[in-house]
DNA sequence: TATTGTTATACTCTATAACTATA
DNA sequence: TATAGTTATAGAGTATAACAATA
């Protein structure tokens, strides 16, 4: 008879106390979360973050978003291609490095995004709503070491 | 505190300061560096958690792995095929509850899984070399907090 | 020689539905 | 009716190698 919603797992679960699976843990909530939030966009996280990356000041070229996303070159090229098809982003040629795109938001792309964005906060602050806004601050920046630490 | 709709300051929510971002970038990390110390005991992280949750001292149920797992059932199954067919754990019925099964490792499983913990741990130390000792242990806190808060 | 973007391929992971046997 | 395990399948994500154009 199990009992109920509870974990009962034992204390001495050395998973429990492990940082990679918490990582792995909070992840999976997190992805699950943010796709849920972007489907009526028509976005999931990885489209989303290459749309939101490509909305910056200075649009990135596909190899700058492949090191910040840690996607393979060969996934942002089918991203691109996604999000290009439906006029969200344009390649436009890199005047000092011709191997190189770079990639723009549209007008079309940046109103999507900044709805697409609303939801995805949306479903972010539940995700931290056991999270004071200090706690939350500092769980940002000693992630941020571990994200930047390669 | 505004009432009003969501914050429209855009150019401060940038990617680098989205939590759900950090945390997938530093769970690619994890699960690279994981898998790379794993891949000599013909473990990765998804039967490395499974095995070590069989080495707890209740072994747990299919169900049980999976929900703290985060892993749908029938990979669970899956899963517990491979180890098993390695003889590193057994699937015992369970005397309560005759649909359930309780996995177990067997000794092997666990002299595996003491010697692939041990590589494991060797990686994650690399993984938060950046924090300091207090510092791991509030993200820990913290980050278990998000883990576990569906 | 090295790097950017690209194509191709194979593998792993995720998500869903349906089925059986028990509860 | 509901739950534990299983099978099957499709889609999403990851990893690698090879190639043309350019640096």
């Amino acid at each position: 008879m199990t009992s109920a919603g509870t974990d009962e797992r034992e204390s001495t679960t050395r998973l429990d106390d492990d940082l990679s699976f918490l990582i792995a843990r909070a992840n999976a909530l997190s992805i699950a979360a943010g796709n849920a939030a972007l489907a009526d966009f028509g976005l999931r996280v990885r489209s989303y973050s290459v749309l939101s990356m490509a909305a910056e000041a200075v649009g990135p070229s596909q190899r700058e978003i492949s090191d910040h996303l840690r996607l393979d070159p060969s996934q942002v090229v089918a991203l691109v291609d996604d999000l290009q098809g439906r006029e969200l982003v344009e390649r436009r040629p890199d005047s000092r490095d011709r191997r190189a795109n770079v990639v723009v938001a549209t007008a079309a792309g940046r109103t999507l995004l900044a709805e697409a964005r609303a939801a995805v906060l949306g479903a972010e602050r539940a995700l931290h709503s056991q999270l004071a806004d200090d706690d939350r601050a500092v769980l940002v920046e000693l992630l941020r070491r571990i994200a930047f630490s390669g």
